[in-house]
DNA sequence: GCCCGGCACAACCGGTGGTTGTGCACCTAG
DNA sequence: CTAGGTGCACAACCACCGGTTGTGCCGGGC
């Protein structure tokens, strides 16, 4: 199927007769023939009837052209979406399901009328480097690893510290527990397959196993989340970290626990990217939007890094 | 372009490499070479970045990735719209500006999840053979015109009772009035362009014609609502009936009034007409939804012709 | 260093989709 | 009733798009 047959019949449905429509793509009426023969064809049904003066839709015509439309209106979203300038507003995130995808998900829902779009990239390193290209409008990071300070031309503010709580298998040691604390984990496994070594990421967990003496292992390929919670449920040595807000997609529920970590409460910090000169007026809407939203964070008895500035 | 390349796009994303996508398409290693180098011309920028062990997307291509989806998405609805057998329930409606219009936007409130298709038949005739047919699940119509009584295949319930306003220019000379009764207007002139002989709705503008000595004008071409309004806003001498609930598209007011219509208030009886047999499961729903919303109307102090069936 | 996996380029070829030319049906005016 | 005009469809022709096969190049891994 063909979006200029789609345009031809949306064109020859406004007109009423397919030589207007043929003058107004610039074709000859008998292309324009030709063009909704095929489609009735491949569609299996008559969109016009022909009448002597001109060509008035059918039944399954008039059902078919609001869908006509919104393929159009789609498919210029879609072009838009690449196209250098008034593009929608292009966002970095960590996972699609983590709570910055939540976070992106609350402004959509104050902002319905701001086209976005989300992308995952694959460290600070990378975003802010699209930031300064131009490629990405905003990223999620953790920000003010040592040895990786922020260029002066992006800035940035936190705006979102999230609880990581522990999960594991029914048949873990920790599983019925309602809480533990960061101690009580010294000695037990903690598989965090995909953790790559220089990213901001891998600095949070180095940080955190050097300063409480956790034992996390990033052996394995990153199968995927949906590998990474099969092991868990089935392996009693095994547990993970996970993001309070992470939204877990588990059509059964093999069991698995997400038990609070507490004294302290490791949190990771959320910070919004972008580049001090970028443009895009949706831009200055998002982070209004995330300044008043993220309110009510980084109590006290909660962890982070020490190179994480403060809020 | 083309929406065998866009599918060709989000199945070589999916795979990560092209060899892979061209045999789940069954074609060439070297046509999904080709056809994503063709989109990547006409959008103008890289999609992939071609490694030793695949293609990645690029940053645009993951921006563009979910608008590609949507567009593929978008084409099946489409095609179904028109595909006998599980297709969106489809309803006629006698203008989308209409109150009938407006009982399907409650509709598709209350069930979003339920596909579906409005179409503008041109009368009952029409719309009782293609209910008939099986090309339509339902329609919008009043029922029982003198003559012409419903098949007993096709079954009607009275959904709602619309009171029919005067629409008049800012000079009109009962522009003024906060409402006017039906014996205020012997004597002026009511142009509705656009009624059909042998219509239901002509069927029953006659009988307020017959019945209340008024004078209405059908003459000339139906150029449209907005000729029609345009005509009425510059013409004292004319005005014209509509139903209370339709929505006016006015970009600056011309000065037109609204006038209610009392003594008595002549209403316009819609009613919901399905065939005895059709199985599509929504037009159930469509009934229960309509059986509820519609209550509080056939008041006393109203009009319609003797042929209106009781509620 | 060699092999292998994966993508791109070249050459070739058939079919799709455009054009011009023409016929036919229907409406309308005289 | 007929003649003319309008609008769509069919036929023939042709160019180019999009497929194939064959081959080269590049990068990673044993």
């Amino acid at each position: 199927m063909d979006l200029d047959t789609i345009r031809t019949f949306v064109v020859a449905a406004d007109a009423g007769q397919f030589q207007e429509a043929a003058a107004e793509l610039a074709v000859t009426q008998q292309a324009v023939s030709k063009r909704i023969a095929a489609l009735e064809r491949s569609l299996g049904v008559r969109l016009f009837t022909r009448t002597a003066r001109g060509a008035e839709l059918t039944i399954d015509g008039q059902a078919f052209l609001p869908h006509a439309r919104e393929l159009l209106r789609v498919a210029e979203r879609a072009v838009a979406s690449v196209h250098t300038g008034r593009r929608p507003l292009r966002v970095d995130v960590l996972a699609s399901r983590s709570a910055q995808s939540g976070l992106m998900r609350g402004f959509h829902r104050a902002h319905p009328e701001i086209e976005l779009d989300v992308v995952m990239l694959f460290d600070i390193e990378t975003a802010v480097a699209a930031l300064r290209s131009g490629a990405i409008d905003a990223s999620f990071r953790a920000v003010a690893v040592p040895g990786r300070p922020l260029p002066e031309d992006i800035e940035s503010v936190r705006v979102l510290d999230e609880s990581l709580q522990l999960l594991t298998g029914p048949a873990h040691a920790l599983a019925g527990a309602r809480s533990v604390t960061v101690s009580q984990l010294a000695g037990h496994r903690i598989w965090m397959p995909g953790i790559v070594p220089g990213t901001e990421w891998a600095a949070y967990y180095a940080d955190l196993v050097a300063e409480f003496g956790l034992t996390i292992e990033a052996t394995g390929p990153n199968f995927g989340s949906d590998a990474l919670l099969d092991t868990i449920a089935d392996t009693p040595a095994l547990a993970t970290f996970m993001g309070e807000q992470t939204r877990l997609v588990w059509p059964a529920d093999h069991g698995l626990r997400r038990i609070p970590v507490t004294d302290p409460t490791p949190v990771y910090p959320h910070s919004l990217l972008w580049h001090r000169d970028n443009p895009h007026p949706a831009l200055a809407t998002l982070r209004a939007h995330l300044a008043t939203a993220a309110a009510g964070h980084g109590a006290a008895g909660t962890w982070t890094p020490g190179w994480v500035l403060p809020r």
